[in-house]
DNA sequence: CTCATTATGTACCAATCAATCCAAAACTAA
DNA sequence: TTAGTTTTGGATTGATTGGTACATAATGAG
């Protein structure tokens, strides 16, 4: 019917979303694009029909991939609630440490966005917002659960305690970012634990 | 002796500072900054070299502008040492909401120049790591002082409390440039000092 | 007044930006 | 083969980037 692509989307769009990731997305040229992917100038615009679109796609992407299985890890009724929070914090370390031989974190393309476009990019902040509620709301149900079941401290909500969760793992992606090493970041972790324990 | 100047140096500063902190590096140009300032080109160029050399004295100025009142304060001998962190916390919630009607955060120039340039530009880098390790040796006297005169918890050394502290405050930084609103922010702080509490 | 010196405004520079155009290429259905 | 469709690469677009050149303006010292 007509020629075929000689590329595959989802490795160009995930080439793409580490690109943005690690340089955010004013510093990120078409250019830069082009020879992340390894796809020339017109199948970009062929295949995403702009810059501003392909980042959309990325920052989806990206959400999907961490977001989806921190809620799974949230809602895993296998673990008692506090649990399910230390190894959320575990794997935030591990992620941020992973595969950098130069101790460097690239930080969180979540983080990132909020603080590069959040105000300027109506769209992007439409998806940061959106997740932002889907984690606060997980991180809300376990919590409660925690609470009713004794493993989490009671003094105060679970509205409250969710929030301040939530803004420990921007500080620890902020602090890796920022050249903290992992004892540092681990210790952040093991702190903010304290604050729900009872 | 020659032609004198017809702006305020410092004044130009703060306004080119104001739009590196609204915007970003990358995304602030020499047309912005002009318009920021209310300068020509020629003046710019001619009392600042370049626009990355603006970007340093802006940040040097926005750190000398935050850090030293926040040591000040961490090394206040009138307050009881818990008090201070107190303090500081809510002057950060004061500062993030300060002078925003639309109830949206400008955020930290430290915290977005983090983001934005640590690990690609070594020389904003190197003040970056300056600044924060001024305020960790402040937060780690001030927490040491606090277990030993006992109102703070002894449960974790000094140098994990105030990394603690730190990562805290960038998180709610990001919380409120993420569009988080004061209660949600106040909450953090409060939560946080539960950590620290015996 | 005259002159050396600095400030300022305008025009301008090459480089890069995101994006488009178009012709050649590569495929399939008929 | 041929017609129809999409992909691909390269050239090119106009706008914008950070930065410069240069002529003119404004001052105080002599």
């Amino acid at each position: 019917m007509a020629r075929p692509r000689t590329f595959d989307e989802g490795r160009a769009l995930d080439a793409a979303m580490h690109a943005f990731w690690a340089n955010g997305y004013e510093a990120t040229s078409t250019q830069d694009l082009c020879e992340a992917t390894g796809l020339g100038r017109s199948s970009i615009y062929n295949t995403f029909s702009s810059k501003h679109d392909l980042f959309k796609r990325s920052l989806a992407r990206y959400i999907e991939l961490m977001t989806v299985p921190q809620i799974e890890l949230l809602e895993d009724p296998e673990l008692p609630p506090l649990e399910r929070i230390r190894v959320l914090l575990a794997r935030i370390v591990e992620t941020e440490f992973e595969h950098r031989p130069d101790g460097r974190s690239i930080g969180c393309l979540t983080v990132n966005t909020v603080v590069e476009l959040a105000g300027r990019d109506p769209e992007a902040d439409a998806m940061l917002v959106r997740d932002q509620e889907v984690r606060l709301a997980a991180l809300r149900a376990a919590i409660a659960a925690g609470q009713l079941a004794g493993g989490i401290a009671t003094r105060r909500a679970p509205e409250e305690l969710a929030r301040f969760v939530n803004a420990v793992v921007g500080g620890m992606r902020v602090a890796a970012k920022g050249g903290a090493d992992r004892a540092a970041v681990e210790a952040v972790a093991a702190t903010a634990l304290d604050a729900l324990t009872p």
